[in-house]
RNA sequence: GGGGUGGUAGUUAAGUCGGUUAUAACGCCGGCCUGUCACGUCGGAGGUCGCGGGUUCGAGUCCCGUCCGCCCCGCCA
């Protein structure tokens, strides 16, 4: 990278070349006092009605509180916006003139919620506290719907309901944080069938302005309307928050981790806590590092997972852990990856895979039934990996539609047709008849640049067939093949009429891993699954490899160093240790990986055998990993577990297009922060401490231009 | 590190081949309105076309650089 000069003080303003701050706020900097003043709200001056009293307190007049112009009347000066940035709404009160907290629709309370009143309550004198959704003014009639995280409840305002409270909702605008009390009526013809509430209204007869509001770069009210641009969502989170399609998912993620700790808790799993602050761990994802003033030169590392301490508190003889816990990574972030995350982290002794399923089954279970409404049925289909490759190309199949691979090496040796028969692996995939309309010859065309690309796997090309009404095989290639083949490969597909037949010949790894994005793309272009169909298809993926094998020809622990192999695979480790299955599984969701884990090895002679399969020397493994191994001396019990990845659940179960919905305060694609606009430089002061000199960083000029933020 | 895509009023977008005063909707401000619920209606204000440089008589538009958002590869369970 060569701007980083430039860039650090791009983190700290990310919009260098325009103002970080919004007009209205550049408005409040320079005319912030004269326009307060102007707003400045008038003392509260008896006590508000309470909805007991309401019956003789009309003639008393109602308590308005704090009301914008005072009286409003206008006669306080008011500047004229004359700059053209200048917002109509000033701040909120000033200090000192904030209305006696004793008199406040906040020493009442709420009676009940925006979404709660319905034609039962009507009659009810109720009080509600939220903000203003949406305001619509009929002169004799202002309608306001008031909004808080469980609804919309609409107001009705009007001088023969309260001639005071009428004046005063003139004032009312988007986002104020008010506070009403009034008699629930019956809407009868008028009713709102949208609405849950719709069936009453609040005739109001107080109002109180909590605070004011700027009008909002947001607008909370349009919600799923108005698709506003990331940045701003995420520089003005809290309004973002204030939306209620986003509010519904910060909802469904909490009855998550609730539900979660019930059953967890049900199954005899202890809550138990581990540090985030740990021991640095090379290799796997790369570590935040947190240097320790008191050990100066020295790092902690975020953690990337409990996995050592949970291990170890199995060793303690805790039997079974859970924690729902953040973990760490500082590696490129993804539309369903963030830096920090929330896992549901489990381990259990004495665990088989088995064991472990159940456990998990019982909390999918659960979570889907208690949240969604949904039953799903346990035990959850299994699949092996080496099935689940070879039917999908992929280790987290999407099993909501077809479309699985066929092998067809066999039936094309000797075909005559070159390209099949000199690839190491033919497999293909029948579009049926039904679903192969779209699949025009440009179509074709256009998946034939898709699984080129390299992203996609980077096939030398695509070839396809159709199947005529009269069973014909219609292919460019079909000359080149012999008829027998041409029957071999529809039996072996199993093709009907009309069918479109798609294959790529190439190594394993290509044929795969391109048929796997062909199917999924498929998916999207045939639209096989459809958007709305909320359906569930759980797999257990199982028996995954032990270990992978990097271009060198080396050896990588394909889960984790800590991987059991399968008890009846031992022979192999010596063997054949790159043919070694794993007692490690995957939980995937429509496609989605959303969690996995392994039994661990207990025994200190497998240990030392896998270490020395990757390569790690004694003193290294003793270096790295001394404790676990000094700790597996003392009676570790067998145990396993599993990680499940709880940003990834709400994801799917909200129906949420990015993690970044799920997640309250996440970061942008370059890990930043943009509401707080963090990462920022460090005071030298706090570096010195640190026994820390920054490197001269990418595209820095000679001599250093300043780090410091210049807001 | 790489590929793609976007940045125009408070917001969401349009802006043709480089050519008059940069459009629209919503929002905002003022007036009217007693049954709306995306209220309606009349009037008004609102622009550093992300930023910097260049080409040109003339740049939102073309070129170079740069910042930021998003999607993807690499990376990462």
């Amino acid at each position: 990278m060569s701007e980083t000069c430039t860039n650090r003080s791009g983190m700290a303003r990310p919009d260098v070349g325009g103002s970080r701050w919004p007009p209205s706020t550049r408005a409040r900097c320079s005319r912030g006092r004269l326009r307060s003043r102007a707003f400045a709200p008038a003392p509260c001056a008896r006590p508000p009605d309470l909805p007991a009293r309401r019956g003789g307190s009309r003639r008393d007049g109602p308590h308005v509180g704090p009301t914008l112009d005072g009286a409003g009347t206008g006669r306080r000066p008011r500047p004229r916006p004359t700059a053209a940035r200048t917002r109509r709404r000033g701040p909120a009160a000033d200090a000192g003139t904030v209305p006696s907290i004793m008199t406040s629709l906040l020493v009442t309370g709420r009676t009940h919620s925006c979404g709660a009143l319905r034609a039962d309550h009507v009659g009810n004198d109720v009080v509600l506290l939220g903000w203003v959704h949406r305001r619509r003014d009929h002169g004799g009639r202002i309608f306001v719907d008031l909004r808080d995280r469980e609804g919309l409840t609409q107001v009705v305002f009007g001088p023969d309901i309260d001639a005071a409270a009428h004046e005063a909702a003139d004032k009312l605008r988007s986002e104020f944080c008010i506070g009403i009390a009034g008699k629930v009526i019956a809407r009868g013809d008028n009713a709102n069938p949208n609405l849950p509430t719709g069936a009453i209204e609040i005739e109001a007869s107080t109002l109180e302005i909590f605070s004011q509001a700027d009008t909002p770069p947001i607008s909370v009210a349009d919600d799923d309307r108005i698709d506003t641009g990331e940045n701003l969502r995420l520089r003005y989170r809290y309004l973002d928050l204030r939306r209620p399609s986003l509010q519904k998912n910060f909802i469904t993620r909490s009855k998550i981790a609730f539900v979660t700790r019930r059953t967890m808790t049900e199954q005899g799993f202890l809550e138990l806590e581990t540090p985030y602050m740990v021991k640095y761990t090379p290799g796997g994802a790369r570590n935040f590092l947190v240097p320790s003033r008191l050990n100066p030169g020295t790092f902690y590392a975020l953690a990337e997972s409990p996995q050592i301490f949970k291990q170890l508190f199995m060793v303690a003889g805790f039997d079974r852990y859970f924690q729902i816990t953040r973990c760490f990574r500082d590696e490129d972030l993804r539309n369903d990856r963030q830096p920090e995350f929330t896992q549901i982290d489990v381990e259990l002794s004495f665990a088989t895979p088995e064991r472990v399923f159940e456990v998990m089954e019982r909390l999918v279970a659960n979570l889907w039934r208690e949240v969604l409404g949904v039953e799903i049925p346990t035990p959850l289909p299994r699949l092996s990996w080496a099935e689940a490759m070879g039917r999908y190309g992929s280790d987290k199949p999407d099993r909501r539609f077809g479309l699985e691979l066929v092998e067809l090496t066999a039936q094309v040796a000797g075909s005559g047709f070159r390209v099949f028969e000199q690839a190491a692996c033919v497999k293909g995939i029948t579009v049926p008849a039904a679903h192969a309309a779209p699949l025009t010859r440009s179509q074709l065309d256009k998946l034939t640049d898709f699984v080129k690309k390299r992203e996609n796997g980077g096939a030398k090309g695509l070839a396809w067939a159709r199947i005529g009404d009269d069973g014909s095989f219609v292919a460019p290639f079909a000359k080149s093949m012999s008829e027998a083949a041409h029957k071999a490969i529809v039996a072996q597909m199993g093709a009907q009429p009309g069918d479109v037949l798609l294959f790529i010949a190439d190594t394993w790894h290509t044929v795969h891993q391109v048929l796997c994005a062909l199917r999924l793309e498929l998916r999207d272009l045939l639209q096989l699954v459809p958007a709305d169909a909320r359906r569930w298809e759980f797999l257990w993926v199982t028996d995954f490899p032990l270990f992978e094998q990097r271009d060198d020809g080396t050896l990588v622990a394909a889960h984790h160093p800590f991987t059991s192999p399968r008890t009846d695979q031992l022979e192999l480790l010596h063997s054949d240790p790159g043919k070694v299955l794993a007692q490690a599984y995957d939980l995937v969701l429509n496609g989605n990986e959303i969690g996995g884990g392994s039994i661990r090895i207990h025994r200190s002679d497998v240990q030392a055998r896998v270490f020395e399969i990757l390569g790690l020397s004694q003193a290294a493994a003793q270096q790295k990993f001394g404790f676990l191994l000094e700790a597996f001396k003392y009676g570790p019990p067998p145990h396993g577990g599993i990680a499940l990845g709880l940003d990834r659940i709400a994801m799917l179960m909200t129906g949420a297009t990015s993690l970044r919905d799920v997640i309250a305060y996440p970061k942008t694609q370059k890990g930043q922060d943009l509401m707080t606009l963090c990462p920022t430089p460090a005071d030298d002061a706090q570096l010195e401490e640190l026994f820390i000199r920054l490197r001269p960083l990418p595209g820095a000029k000679e001599g250093g231009e300043s780090t410091e933020p210049s807001a």
